[in-house]
DNA sequence: TTAGTTACATAGAGGGTCAATGCATCAGGG
DNA sequence: CCCTGATGCATTGACCCTCTATGTAACTAA
């Protein structure tokens, strides 16, 4: 998507009809969406990457899973992810056993650090999101609350075209 | 933000005051805008960095800007955004020309090319995330039109929070 | 003029990603 | 049982982006 998106400002365009003005939101959405994301963006993690913590959190979630699952499931290659799981388990926040029925596999999971460092992470960010949310106004605030359910909509969407656009490309 | 926020997500906590359904909204917000922006991220741009795409934008919006400016805007320090402009100079995107009034510095403003590359990457940014959001069930779609504000406010307030952040660094 | 400050450039290092390739293991047909 | 092709992972070498530390030129004020 990003790839794609650039920067989109509303007063970029002089909608004319009816079929225009959804397109105006469009406009205004993907604007208002990539500007938050790339200020978050900015103030990123520099401790971890974000693929390390999107793996972590899988891990979190799902349990064990193999090299290969989670560098599709991340949207990595399997070297990239054989790199990244070596330097997480170095850090001593996943553990990797082998596979008693199949021992060409790696088995991945959180130890007991990792499942500890996802949980403040979780509540430290949790608590400077909250902050932030808690400047807006009621009503905004109350707007956002309303659109979580298309936030993680429109993240299904992307994922899924994402897979897609993997599976086209096999 | 994202350097705390890890990937947050609404089972985790079991609220059970008035005042914790708040920190459960926020919750649930910094989840999925969490997992969108991870989404969209892994889809990101290849051809050209993202700090480099902001950058292109803000020379776009506010026309010629000075090295150091473009450092601080975009949260990137003052050699890597030397690095950036050097690399969009040799793509043709941007020049340079000196201040005739201060000879050490060096304005940087969008080249013709790089208007009309901004320009296409908007049109097919805007087109890809209209594809996204026109999947929404109209509630949610209209959901998410009505979080615009709150969404550009989040933004203002993040970048605030982190040129406060700059400033007591200094 | 001289000292301190400011603006930018350069050097070196670290981290992350990828494509290409190698090695071990598995599964199925002679 | 043993080849053969497929599969799972590791390694290599390259590229890009960012950072810190440092250098150079130009400005400013005493």
């Amino acid at each position: 998507m990003l790839q794609d998106m650039g920067e989109v400002t509303s007063d970029q365009v002089a909608p004319d009809t009816m079929a225009e003005k959804a397109d105006e939101d469009s406009i205004a959405l993907a604007g208002a969406v990539y500007g938050l994301l790339a200020s978050l963006l900015r103030r990123a993690p520099r401790d971890i990457s974000l693929t390390s913590l999107a793996t972590l959190s899988t891990l979190d979630r799902t349990g064990t899973k193999r090299i290969t699952e989670l560098a599709a499931i991340e949207g990595v290659t399997q070297p990239s992810m054989t790199t990244l799981v070596a330097s997480l388990e170095r850090q001593g926040l996943v553990e990797r056993r082998g596979d008693p029925g199949d021992r060409r596999v790696s088995l991945v999971s959180l130890t007991e650090a990792g499942r500890e460092y996802m949980l403040r992470r979780r509540r430290a960010g949790t608590e400077a999101f909250a902050t932030l949310v808690a400047q807006l106004p009621a009503a905004e605030a109350a707007a956002l609350a309303a659109a979580i359910p298309a936030l993680d909509r429109l993240r299904d969407l992307d994922n899924a075209l994402r897979d897609a656009t993997i599976r086209a490309r096999a």
